[in-house]
RNA sequence: GGCAGCGUAGCUCAGUGGUAGAGCAGGGGAAUCAUAAUCCCUUGGUCGGGGGUUCAAAUCCCUCCGCUGCUACCA
């Protein structure tokens, strides 16, 4: 297959600010993109993956409050935070912006400055909830009260979680601020800028219909909103903590408002790109990702959680066609479905599910990183449980794959030596296993440019299962008794097959791969990329330098145990 | 309530018109290099229920049931 020489542009959803990501989220944005960026890079394609934090909003505003900081220092260390244990996940982002930094704040602007000069936005002025005593207007959300239909006392002005009712605030008994328990409420007038969506619908609907290799959901999705008739949005809110409305947009009439975090967070998908070229002084670089003639041979990948999709197939969008201007839109966006706990909901308050920081707490990052490519919630929501997880990791990872790095190795450092074995020559028996390589790694790699990872990741495991295939049918510790040379052409090869593996698993699990890869050979130094095989399997199986030493690592996967189970499941909740 | 996705072997999931599939779990065997790890063979499903279209339906249509999510001011 041809390896077209395009540069790839890979975003995942921005992780918001407030709060560890749980496993769900992980496998919905940040790996999933990840994984795909380093196979990219593998490929020696020129790639640019960047993430940032989300951080604006009255839900910012408002948990820093509850921790008692200022909203900036909030942010600033949960962003350190955030982009440290996405370190240790192996995430390896280009770079990992904010969206509350200049960047962000100067293209906002300039989008919406863009989109009121070409008329897309209008003012509207809002009846809304104030609070005397929080002297701040309240989202829906933060108004509650009695619900009208079935008389809970604690429903929320967006919508009863009682009887499930969409509501108004307005229309609550008794209404509430949520956060001061104060009843001074009124209603006051504000003016607002809305996004004249609905305008765009029948643009949008074209640019849908062109996308015949997304996800069904994505485009189901989009087309649900696009069919429902599309609503003019808000664009701007009563908040502080945002990019503020400039004076010139709006005829000074949104003095101190900000634009709602809907509609600057995508942009930091450009803006992050932007610090990227700051930090690394590579001046205006970070335009030719995204502008104009310029990023003609860049395809743009997008990585997200299907609530994201509305917002990504219509929201932004709508903001760059309607700038006028000629920004890069989506070539491929993935969506996925979420990942349930024993059937429910990951829950941070119920202390449900494992989240980034405690899943290192009790293992590695590259277990957790193959068992979700291995069942990303792609087709459907997926289910979470310990004893799943625990058959994949054991199954998989230490039986197959483990074992066999290990078996080779140590049979190679008890009969040969250490050292790669120069005799015998390959035969039959590793002809059929070059030509079947020759096939599924030709496969593999077609299932991640599909960007499909589970039948990638099932068929990398089909790769390694060959392996063991192999070893019992070549048996060296039989034929090494009659026909030494024989059984030193079978190590030989099976010593090359753990340097493949590694080079093929990199994508997934980057410290193990590594790890096996050094066993065999240190790893050329450089990026840290461990490129893909592109050579027949003929030449990639006939790599290692006759007398080479290698050594036998150390237990790769340690097997998860009955024991560690219970104690999981004690610790993070189990079947109810 | 409306809408969307899903419902296939005990479990996790492929399969979108042409004789039901994979991995795990279960059963039998081989091997002994290896973390008792591996390899081979194998049991197991009226494809959520019902109706329809078709020479042919897991696949298309209708209807019912169930699960999950979204429903625009949570992000």
């Amino acid at each position: 297959m041809s390896t077209p020489k395009k540069r790839v542009l890979v975003t995942s959803a921005l992780p918001y600010i407030n709060g560890i990501k749980h496993l769900g989220n992980l496998v919905g944005s940040m790996l999933t993109a990840d994984v795909f960026a380093r196979f990219q890079r593998a490929r020696g394609r020129e790639t640019l993956f960047v993430c940032a934090t989300d951080e604006h909003g009255s839900t910012t505003e408002l948990a820093a409050m509850e921790a008692g900081q200022d909203v900036v220092t909030f942010c600033a260390e949960q962003h350190a935070a955030q982009a440290d244990i996405c370190r240790r996940f192996g995430l390896s982002w280009d770079y990992f912006g904010r969206s509350s930094n200049t960047p962000n704040h100067k293209l906002t602007q300039h989008f919406a400055r863009q989109l009121w000069n070409a008329g897309h936005l209008e003012l509207r002025t809002t009846k809304q909830v104030y609070s005397n005593t929080d002297k701040r207007f309240l989202s829906d959300r933060y108004v509650i009260g009695t619900c009208p239909h079935c008389g809970y006392p604690n429903a929320r002005g967006d919508q009863c979680e009682n009887c499930t009712r969409v509501l108004d605030p307005a229309d609550l008994i008794n209404p509430r601020s949520a956060i001061s328990d104060s009843s001074d409420l009124e209603i006051r007038d504000s003016t607002h800028l809305f996004l004249k969506q609905s305008q765009f619908v029948p643009q949008l609907r074209e640019w849908i219909a062109g996308k015949k290799d997304w996800p069904v959901l994505v485009t189901s999705i989009a087309n649900k909103w696009l069919d429902e008739g599309l609503h003019d949005r808000g664009i701007t809110r009563d908040v502080e903590w945002g990019v503020p409305v400039p004076d010139d947009i709006g005829g000074g009439q949104l003095k101190g408002k900000v634009f709602y975090v809907w509609f600057d967070a995508p942009i930091e998908y450009i803006g992050a790109t932007w610090e990227w070229a700051e930090v690394n002084g590579k001046g205006d670089a970070w335009k030719s990702w995204w502008f104009g003639d310029d990023a003609k041979d860049v395809t743009y990948f997008q990585f997200m959680g299907k609530d994201n999709i509305p917002f990504h197939t219509v929201g932004f969008p709508v903001t760059i066609m309607g700038s006028g201007e000629p920004w890069k839109l989506v070539d491929r966006l993935k969506g996925f479905n979420y990942i349930n706990y024993y059937g429910g909901k990951f829950s941070t308050s119920h202390k449900r599910g494992v989240f980034m920081d405690t899943a290192l707490e009790i293992l590695p990052a590259d277990y957790w990183r193959y068992y979700l490519i291995a069942n990303a919630p792609e087709g459907s929501d997926s289910n979470f449980t310990w004893d799943h997880f625990a058959s994949v990791v054991n199954k998989d990872l230490a039986d197959v794959l483990g074992n066999f790095v290990n078996r080779i190795t140590r049979f190679c450092v008890a009969r040969f030596d250490g050292r790669v074995p120069g005799e015998g020559e390959y035969g039959a028996e590793e002809q059929a296993l070059i030509e079947e390589l020759d096939m599924r790694v030709r496969t593999y790699a077609e299932h991640f440019e599909a960007v499909e990872f589970r039948k990638a990741a099932a068929e990398l495991r089909a790769i390694w299962v060959a392996g063991n295939e192999y070893l019992t049918r070549a048996a060296p510790w039989t034929t090494i008794k009659t026909d030494r040379a024989r059984a030193a052409a079978a190590v030989r090869l099976g010593l090359n097959l753990v340097h493949v593996f590694a080079h093929l698993t990199w994508p997934i699990m980057p410290a193990i791969a590594r790890t096996i890869h050094e066993s065999i050979q240190p790893v050329a130094a450089g990026t840290g990329v461990i490129p893909w095989p592109e050579g027949s399997m003929a030449d990639e199986l006939d790599q290692l330098e006759a007398g080479q030493p290698i050594s036998a690592p150390e237990v790769l996967f340690a097997k998860i145990t009955d024991e560690q189970i219970a104690a999981w499941i004690e610790r993070f909740g189990g079947p109810e």
